[in-house]
RNA sequence: GCCCGAGUGGCGGAACUGGUAUACGCGCACGACUUAAAAUCGUGUCUCGUAAGGGAUGUGGGUUCGAUUCCCACCUCGGGCACCA
């Protein structure tokens, strides 16, 4: 791959970057953008205040993780593309907030601290001074007045205070859940550093370790943070991605029976009271999840995940325990994902020695345990059809079970069936359709409906240091009791070693001063929690603290977030990549906050857009060990903040992934120079006017035919452009709206001279996406307010109506011609003019002409 | 494996709701200006063909007067998969 060096200054532009004072005066964007930048500031034009009379709009960016490597181009995009929209809207005279802030609690930031011995702290405040000064001279419009950091004890203390009320309502609590641990280094490792089954620094094998773990019952909102989806203006995409992840399902849930060998020798009845009592293990049936209970008679197998509760429990009973014990070992190590993975060959063992009755035969069949079925899923435990589910179908293949046809319409010797379709071999619930047999099958069977979620409840806890330390106290008397409200925050304490503990537990547990304290109930001995949050805990609700960022007493003040929030955030952009995780989890804070009556909306987004990433030249990651990164600072000394920001809104749709390429942005720059000559131009042409009071300009040069009224056309095209430009912001067609800008400018250029007030109304719409480069030009031509609080141009009905329209005319669906037409031209004079074209006239004729279609203003097509 | 996207010139990409495929930009070629170069401006630039005309939007099929756009099947690439954020 060629290895571009973007820090060459290009020819093109060394003579204006050298900043040399001649006598034509120069594009120097280095003086522009530091001079603006700098009266921007002292102004405090992008600061706002509580209250102010008028409409308000706050626009959102997920807040930077503040990584040492430094800012990234792609951060540059997004923000600079929630940039745009609110400067528009400010012009538009909205009261607008855009705020800025670190989500600085994080992984990273702690394997850095532990490898060099800093403190996090430190590190988060050298990182945090980069980023800052790097977004600054980019020029975005951020209320810098308003910073917060989630690694600030004033902000952290917010966010104990949610955990508690959470805790007070239910929602925490604690349970067994496992981790990874590497059995080398003795530390739990998050997902991340667990690469391909071994631990990330010493490549040994990691292996699980169960642990009592705080958890938050998102699914106690599962219903609700599925149904708001319908309430707010998100991307279809992420609507689906967040419903998918909810994973709501109607169901049945419906018992099978279980028998073991020993009863059923001795003559079991089956359904008989009796044998119910029999079990001496009190486990006598298995409940299992469907969403087909229409196919319960072809149901030949139950498969249970060898997790599931109920294995062990006959453990006596199972004959073929050993191969059981080996086949549960075998797969507790793996990820769900790496279990569902593993193409096509399923896994499973048979338990010997007990069998589950089918409820809709009465049949025995056989009960298997294998990977493919998820104890955290429904009930952990499956009826298995396969003639009408594929994993089935393969397993039964496999392992030769039977496939009984119970839906009339596949063609089940070769694969499943999986349609909804007419019921068979199923006694007397034949020829009805899968939709009624659902129900009344599972009433027959003693089954009830339920709903399910695929979504699981979040585990809460990290046994690492860089994190919220989680409010509680363990008593020996009282057991677990939460620090009392005014006692937060429960500061991070500072410590000699970032590393975990060899037990799994968190830096925290070695500093004894710290753990041990006294029962707020009792008084007595008690030790703290020693768990932290995860990342994801600061982000859940930062967008709240922005409306009143120093508040003491509450994590907002109710008339700050009723004047702010009163719609929630009205438009947020962010990751793809974060969809299912951090907008879920906030949702669900936000949720809760509303039901506490802290919030006034029950949604914290009314809008959700998202971008794509940035790759590096030729579609790989930009990284620091390939060498192929980009320094945003290198760019913006050589080609300046406006032409960045242009090239990066100009690179790609704004939604999809993109390559970065250096060569490319010469292209941009090319732009904001023509935009300065041009604003020259027109300088100069106003200096002249004032002098001598001349009369208006002609135009020269290509346009000289007498009909031809140039200015006419170039009125046009700048109300047509800045009616485009309008709605490509709001539909963050940032790329398109480029390209029109640019044809516009071309236009110009070609007009020799150009109407001042027209030459303005395109600053404006350009200001948004060039800032600083449009307020110099505005300035210079004698404006005495900043160019972003003037008022977005209106665009003119009358003057973007085109009176002659081009007509392509079509044989058979080719275009063979083309005709021009005046704007009201009547259906019958169009067909007969196109019929009448000469190059039409050819393929026409000798011919039977069928039809003739005709699209007004588009095409006609004449069928022959 | 499951869920969500994407695939168009040498390259980034455009094309409204099914209506002239390749706008805009990069690169390249030629020309103007210049002693020269850079910058700038102009012209050209999907492909086969002298032309008439034909072919081309990942692949194969379908619907339609007409398909980058809709439907079916497949291939490739990217994001997510719950402890990276």
């Amino acid at each position: 791959m060629k290895n571009y060096n973007h820090t060459k200054i290009p020819s093109a532009i060394k003579k204006a970057g050298a900043g040399k004072e001649k006598k034509v005066k120069e594009y120097n964007h280095l003086k522009i953008e530091h001079k603006w930048q700098k009266v921007w500031e002292d102004k405090k034009l992008y600061e706002v205040k509580n209250g102010t009379k008028g409409k308000t709009f706050v626009g959102l960016i997920e807040f930077p993780y503040p990584s040492g490597a430094g800012l990234h181009v792609g951060h540059i995009r997004s923000n600079t593309a929630m940039d745009i929209i609110t400067r528009k809207r400010r012009m538009e005279g909205f009261n607008v907030l855009y705020p800025i802030g670190w989500d600085a609690f994080g992984l990273p930031t702690e394997n850095y601290a532990i490898k060099m011995g800093i403190q996090p702290q430190k590190i988060t405040k050298t990182n945090t001074d980069v980023f800052r000064k790097q977004l600054k001279s980019i020029g975005f419009g951020f209320d810098w007045s308003r910073e917060i950091n989630t690694t600030d004890p004033g902000y952290y203390k917010w966010t104990q205070w949610i955990f508690l009320q959470m805790y007070k309502k239910g929602l925490a609590y604690k349970a067994k859940t496992s981790i990874n641990w590497c059995p080398s280094c003795k530390i739990g490792l998050a997902n991340e550093e667990v690469v391909a089954g071994e631990c990330e620094r010493c490549g040994t094998e990691t292996t699980k370790k169960v642990k009592e773990q705080w958890m938050l019952a998102i699914t106690k909102y599962a219903d609700r943070l599925d149904k708001d989806l319908d309430k707010v203006n998100y991307l279809e995409k992420i609507k689906i991605q967040q419903r998918n992840w909810i994973g709501k399902s109607e169901g049945s849930e419906i018992s099978f029976k279980i028998i073991t060998d020993k009863i059923f020798s001795s003559g079991p009845q089956v359904n008989s009271p009796e044998w119910l009592g029999k079990d001496i293990l009190g486990n006598n049936f298995v409940k299992v999840f469907t969403t087909r209970a229409d196919t319960i008679f072809g149901a030949t197998y139950v498969v249970l995940a060898p997790e599931h509760p109920i294995i062990t429990n006959y453990k006596l009973l199972i004959t073929n325990w050993k191969e059981v014990e080996a086949y549960i070992k075998q797969v507790k190590d793996k990820k769900d994902i790496e279990r569902m993975a593993e193409d096509k060959e399923k896994t499973g063992v048979e338990l010997k020695g007990i069998k589950a009755i089918n409820p809709a035969t009465g049949g025995e069949v056989s009960v298997w345990i294998a990977d493919y079925v998820l104890a955290t899923y429904g009930t952990g435990a499956v009826m298995a059809v396969p003639a009408h589910d594929e994993r089935d179908f393969e397993f039964a293949k496999k392992y030769n079970l039977e496939i009984k046809e119970v839906i009339s319409g596949g063609n089940i010797l070769e694969k499943s069936f999986t349609d909804d379709g007419i019921l068979m071999n199923s006694g007397k619930y034949n020829d009805l359709i899968s939709e009624d047999a659902r129900s009344k099958i599972t009433e027959f069977v003693g089954g009830k409906i339920v709903t399910k979620y695929k979504l699981r409840d979040w585990v809460f806890s990290r046994q690492r240091y860089w994190g919220e330390p989680i409010p509680m106290i363990h008593c020996d008397k009282c057991g677990i009791v939460p620090v009392p409200e005014k006692d937060l925050p429960v500061l991070l304490p500072k410590v000699k070693s970032y590393k975990p503990t060899d037990s799994g537990e968190s830096p925290l547990a070695i500093i004894s001063k710290w753990v041990n304290t006294t029962c707020p109930t009792c008084g007595g001995k008690a030790k703290r929690e020693t768990d932290t949050m995860p990342n994801w805990a600061g982000s859940s609700w930062y967008y709240l603290r922005y409306t009143d960022p120093n508040n003491k007493k509450e994590l907002a003040g109710k008339k700050a977030l009723r004047y702010w929030m009163k719609n929630g955030v009205d438009w947020y952009n962010g990751g793809m990549e974060h969809t299912t995780l951090h907008l879920l989890y906030s949702r669900f804070w936000h949720k809760f906050l509303y039901d506490l009556k802290v919030v006034p909306t029950s949604e914290p987004y009314m809008k959700r857009t998202s971008h794509g990433m940035i790759l590096a030249l030729g579609g790989v990651k930009m990284s620091k060990s390939i060498g192929n990164t980009v320094d945003p600072k290198d760019i913006v000394n050589i080609y300046g903040a406006d032409t960045l920001r242009i090239y990066e809104m100009f690179i790609g749709p704004f939604d999809q992934t993109v390559s970065w390429n250096t060569e490319s942005i010469i292209g941009s720059r090319r732009f904001i120079e023509k935009v300065w000559r041009l604003g020259l131009k027109v300088s100069e042409k106003e200096a002249k006017k004032n002098n001598q009071n001349s009369s208006r300009f002609i135009p020269e040069g290509p346009y000289t035919d007498k009909n031809f009224d140039y200015s006419s056309s170039l009125q046009t095209l700048l109300h047509k452009t800045i009616k485009k430009i309008g709605e490509d912001i709001e539909s963050m067609s940032y790329n398109t709206a480029i390209s029109s800008m640019m044809v516009l400018v071309n236009e110009m250029e070609k007009a020799e001279s150009i109407e001042e007030k027209d030459f303005k109304m395109f600053l404006q719409i350009l200001a948004p996406f060039a800032p600083h480069i449009t307020e110099e030009i505005w300035q210079s031509l004698k404006e005495k307010k900043s160019i972003h609080k003037s008022i977005w141009p209106k665009w003119d009905k009358k003057k973007i109506i085109d009176d002659i329209i081009k007509i392509a005319v079509q044989v058979n669906g080719k275009v063979r011609a083309e005709i021009t037409v005046g704007r009201d031209t009547e259906e019958e004079e169009v067909k007969k003019m196109a019929q009448k074209d000469k190059n039409i006239a050819s393929w026409v004729e000798n011919k039977e002409i069928k039809r003739i279609i005709y699209v007004k203003g588009r095409i006609i097509n004449i069928v022959v």
